[in-house]
DNA sequence: TGCCACGACTTGACACTATCAAGTTTTGCG
DNA sequence: CGCAAAACTTGATAGTGTCAAGTCGTGGCA
């Protein structure tokens, strides 16, 4: 309960890139909610776009956790499938984490080494458990190909569905589970064979 | 050349957006770069966002348009393999447009029904090039999954290009090309046993 | 020709923003 | 206790989007 100024700025800048979007984000109208000066935020982040840095930090945590967690009973059994529903779950659950994450004009990743570091790891837990998918057998050229083909897939997806046309063309939760399966499906189909 | 004050502005807003994204871009720094007053270009846009609007509709039409276009002799026989191929290279020739897109909370479609018009517009042609490809045994369903899939894959892949941690990794633009091409091969294989 | 309406643009104002530069308060700790 | 550093406030400046009025030129019509 008892929340830092810092996580109360950091949770409510999340919130209002899911709800709003990244662009209009106010530190005045954070501090002013939280009921501090309009200087207090910068305390702790210096400038603006710092926050930004914070926020995927936080993001490729939590990201990387949730891909490298152990198959569970309800999902899919075919790694491919498993990944894409995952990675598309979690951009929808962290809306706003996920619209910073990926956009190199937002966070300036060489200001923050932790940020970078947390973005390399989220990427080589991909990387693993693409490599878990396509086997031993693969030379690293092949898993890395195959984990593009993976994460871009998934990706796309995600980005499609949350910014993009696809929200309104798949609303019911029904819907868009059985497309992200399906399509996930096509997918493997075709990478498995390598 | 003898270019109106309302072209002046949007393609100072896309190279503004190309080169750094759509988040600080200024209204009145474009007007006094354009050596007019603060106030002109709001005779055009009546209000920011709507250039948005603006750019979108210029890029879906030329977005509809590059896609679209009958294949040349340079380009590779696999429908799937060549629209993910002209799709990253769209993106990367037309980072202004392409960034603002697909951006729902960017542009308020509902505000613009020619720019939402437009962007069904370049759907339908994905579509029909999708379809072409599955070949017209396969029932509407498929096509629709096979398009999102093919969809997906080209727009995660050129977003994570364009934002996204792609683009250190592949800096080379010979090492980009062949990587697309072998990412959109595996997924063609998947995709033409439908 | 005169005039006048309308589009294109300007000027001025207001509330809002990020950020610099100082202050003041709070707090941890020897 | 005392004090130094962290946490926060207050004030000022330059830049922003946008409302509300102007001004200016040009085409069309009586």
């Amino acid at each position: 309960m008892a929340q830092s100024l810092r996580e109360k700025v950091i949770s409510a800048a999340v919130k209002y890139v899911a709800d709003n979007g990244p662009d209009g984000l106010s530190f005045r109208q954070i501090a002013a909610d939280a009921g501090v000066s309009h200087q207090a935020p910068y305390h702790h982040f210096g400038h603006r776009s710092a926050i930004f840095n914070e926020i995927a930090l936080e993001g490729f945590k939590k990201f990387a956790a949730d891909m490298g967690a152990p198959a569970r009973d309800d999902e899919d059994s075919e790694i491919c499938v498993r990944l894409c529903e995952r990675y598309v779950a979690f951009a929808i659950a962290n809306k706003g984490h996920f619209r910073v994450m990926f956009r190199a004009d937002l966070c300036h990743l060489h200001e923050s080494p932790e940020t970078q570091k947390a973005a390399d790891d989220a990427f080589a837990t991909l990387l693993a458990a693409v490599s878990e998918m396509v086997g031993d057998s693969a030379s690293i050229d092949e898993i890395r190909v195959q984990a593009t083909a993976m994460w871009s897939l998934a990706h796309g997806l995600a980005t499609l569905i949350i910014d993009g046309p696809l929200e309104k063309k798949i609303g019911r939760v029904s819907d868009r589970r059985a497309l992200v399966r399906s399509v996930a499906q096509r997918a493997a189909d075709g990478l498995r064979r390598a």
